[in-house]
DNA sequence: TCCACTTTCACAACGCTGTTGCCAAAGTGC
DNA sequence: GCACTTTGGCAACAGCGTTGTGAAAGTGGA
């Protein structure tokens, strides 16, 4: 992590101010610079003219030209060859150079830790994994976790071009300031700031956001366009909401509390306190071998969510679903056609997520470079 | 609607493209413009300094400068007399020039049709009623409806700045394209192009949306911020969800389907071939005088909504919650104190809804002058 | 009464942004 | 070959917010 400018107080999330903020010509000048690397990096390695670039910008060609030479020189971008012609001079093609940025991502579950550093593509270029004891205090966690994420820094080729490390782990926590909330079933994480005492350890900015959070983001990275919930069961159930391309965290970052969606009033007790939560009705019908019924009630709870937000795709993930995809998909997917037959609408897509949490960890510091205005 | 670019395919919402769009110089100058209007218009009657508003936008107080010039050229801003100083120079108060522009905004019910012509500031300036038979087909109503706008139009003072027309009515539809679907109990408006029908006989833009949305567009032009929903119960039971200060539509612009959520697996049927929705509890409690029942169901359904989007506030209104307000004030309050309770947290406050939704939908005309990127 | 100081805000010069006009490069197709 | 199309670089330009300077208009202490 060789910025300068890099230290703790990074990866704030939003701005401070009140209301909406202003636009001035450094914020533009970084927006369309955000712009053309985020479809530099959907292109792959295809690469993208810029022309092309111009067209889906909005921009005029050149203004596109403008910025990708900024780029070139600064050696995130370059020419890769040209295309064949159309009738004309034949399109220079543009790609991102992979190597010119890194980022380590993690993701700490309740019995392992896994690491990987990606390039700026997304490319995973190394990989660690050990297990780990969320519940043996903060120390013993910090120190696994800077050990883990310094020889994946160390170790790997892009050592010098790490932009920071993002972090993945389970239960809702304040994603603004990097503090963690009820980590579900280990109560002393409540309050612990991770991220700046993580920043410390590491020297570097250090991103914090809730595992399904992670996941839905590298799912938006990788492919999912538009709005999408990621459904994941495993042994709990909660969501991450991506909402025109950026995820929702909400006011206090708690947003994607899908668990623990009641409906069944006055249905069985939950471990939160409430009664009738989708988490307890699918968890119990798992237990008993009625993977019917719990893909019903998941699906059921996917057919609130699907009509409040009107979202284009349903995608499941985690152990459960992946230990019964087909059960999973088929009942997810038959309660959302039904409601859509009764409305005469087309029903929304449901699919199996693909792509590990820690990859979409990684993602959370790779956000800053591609979409600032909606990371 | 004296703007001769003004036409039918005015006010169509999202830009055709794809991905996120490139700003440019214009885009930027709107932008920071439309951020000013904005704050003046918060600021209301009592002005705002050049100042402040630098302060609010985090743009420099000369730029402020000279937008606030600007649109004193174009006669939307004038200067309103000075603060008393503090130690200095006094400031120069601004603020919005009310009749520079004017809306028209139309609430179709089931039964009645109610219409507004609003200044800039959002006051009432104009206001005509008269029963209406949605029932009555296309052409009738349309006809009314032009004729109720036209009158406002004329025989209002700002007749010559009317900005557009803004309608709002029950059931879902497509705010992109202005064409209405399911309006509940009269499927024969099914896929009628309601926005294109009225631009033609109006010859100017023409905004349409749910009732719900046009109500929580007023209440968050109105003084409620950052994200809320607004729940109205009368016949039906629907949401406007304001997510960042802007109504959240989804893809298919049909967000907000609040009454079907299913809250009681196996429930009672609903009109709506479903089981368990909130709406058919929550009405048949109603049918039987169990009004405390009846909130319990709201406030639930409320909780998951909180849940999911952790969203700041939730606001009540329609007839019978205005019935019997402090019932379901109490209803939905324990509910949600209740969850915050059990998972630490500040309960999300619950309040009653004030504003009508002809204002609001007066409002869906307005935003494009006032916050274009969240309209 | 005078004068130093603060605050507000306008004017001019400036730097940076995307844009326009022009032209060279490099192909296709008749 | 030659006309044509398409791509994209160079230079001049216009428009945006920014910086530097100073006038205007108060306060408050000497």
């Amino acid at each position: 992590m060789d910025r300068t400018n890099a230290g703790a107080e990074a990866g704030t999330g939003r701005t401070g101010l009140t209301g909406a903020a202003g636009v001035n010509l450094p914020v533009l000048r970084s927006h369309n610079t955000a712009l053309v690397l985020d479809l530099l990096r959907t292109a792959g390695a295809e690469g993208i003219s810029r022309l092309e670039l111009a067209e889906r910008t909005g921009l005029t060609p050149q203004a596109v030209s403008k910025i990708t030479a900024r780029l070139r020189d600064e050696g995130l971008a370059t020419e890769a060859g040209r295309r064949a012609s159309t009738g004309g001079k034949p399109p220079t093609v543009l790609r991102l150079v992979p190597e010119a940025g890194h980022a380590v991502g993690l993701h700490l579950d309740r019995d392992e830790l896994r690491a990987v550093m990606v390039d700026l593509t997304g490319t995973v270029v190394g990989e660690r994994r050990t297990s780990l004891d969320l519940g043996a205090g903060a120390e013993a966690v910090v120190d696994a976790v800077a050990e883990e994420a310094g020889a994946l820094m160390v170790g790997a080729s892009g050592a010098g071009s790490v932009l920071g490390v993002g972090i993945a782990l389970p239960g809702p926590l304040d994603h603004n300031r990097g503090v963690l909330h009820r980590v579900t079933g280990f109560p002393e994480w409540d309050g612990f700031p991770l991220r700046d005492a993580l920043a410390r350890r590491l020297g570097g900015p250090v991103v914090v956001d809730k595992d399904t959070n992670a996941a839905a983001l590298g799912l938006a990275v990788s492919g999912e366009s538009g709005s999408f919930a990621y459904l994941h069961l495993a042994t709990g159930l909660g969501a991450g909401l991506v909402i025109g391309g950026a995820v929702h965290r909400g006011a206090r970052t708690g947003a994607g509390e899908f668990g623990h969606q009641v409906v069944q009033l006055d249905g069985p007790p939950c471990g939160c306190g409430g009664r009738g939560c989708v988490e307890a009705l699918c968890l119990a019908a798992v237990a008993h071998g009625a993977l019917d019924e719990a893909a019903h009630v998941l699906g059921t709870a996917a057919g609130n969510l699907v009509a409040l937000l009107d979202i284009d795709l349903v995608l499941l993930g985690g152990r459960t679903i992946t230990a019964a995809p087909d059960t999973f998909l088929r009942g997810v997917r038959t309660v959302l056609t039904e409601r859509a037959e009764r409305l005469g609408e087309d029903p929304v897509p449901v699919r199996l997520a693909s792509g590990g949490v820690a990859e979409g960890a990684a993602q959370l510091v790779l956000a800053r470079l591609f979409s600032p205005s909606r990371a």
